[in-house]
DNA sequence: CTGTATCCTTGGCGATACTG
DNA sequence: CAGTATCGCCAAGGATACAG
């Protein structure tokens, strides 16, 4: 069925800004986290699954499809006999690991600050 | 009133994690371009109303308010005759623009790939 | 000018159970 | 192993009007 994407009636942040541009593709809870732990290489569902802990197997599919379809990564179905999938980013989804990369180190250096 | 903030039930990420203990600061769909317009310097409310279109007062304000509570700004009355309030960054707050920053770099270039 | 008060919608998120 | 199905919550956000 067609997947027709409605018109989102959520006001969106002013697009055209960069910094929106960029800020819809770490929207939602567990986003940034998938992205930075598949960053080095890919990654299984459940490798994944364990590196975030705390998130059902229902949100996680959930936010991977969506992630998929943004194009920042993609989906691979291995055909082994416990079939495995594998997830990887894409182009798009590399050029936002400076991003997240940055976002981390303040989170480092708050951590050190002890102000989290 | 004691506000007691009840243990939000909604959504944990994985907290202890730099990525999230900085992502939580980013939280919300206007606070990246409250922090990023006031990085320079102080702003008042009408001003950052403008900066960001298509934000309803109440939303703005209850932004602004949990931003205050966070730490990440202060807000200053100044007892001119109408009155104006200036927003300003704490050190905190100042603490989160390179990880903006970073993020608006890489919105800049999705612009030019065209991307967005 | 700088916000609050009301009222409402919505989609993100969660828990658990179940399946190919 | 890698997900769906189902059910439901509720805080974030929005529109509009009003107030100090």
């Amino acid at each position: 069925m067609a997947v027709k994407r409605r018109k989102s009636k959520v006001k969106a942040p002013p697009v055209g800004c960069p910094l929106t541009a960029c800020m819809q593709f770490l929207k939602g809870a567990w986003t940034p986290n998938i992205i930075w732990y598949l960053r080095e290489e890919p990654r299984r569902f459940s490798e994944l699954m364990a590196d975030i802990p705390g998130v059902s197997p229902k949100v996680f599919s959930g936010r991977l499809k969506r992630l998929e379809r943004d194009g920042i990564l993609t989906r691979q179905v291995i055909p082994t006999s416990p079939p495995t999938v594998e997830y990887s980013l894409t182009d798009l989804g590399h050029e936002l690991t400076p991003a997240i990369e940055a976002i981390v180190q303040v989170g480092h250096k708050l951590k050190q600050q002890r102000v989290v």
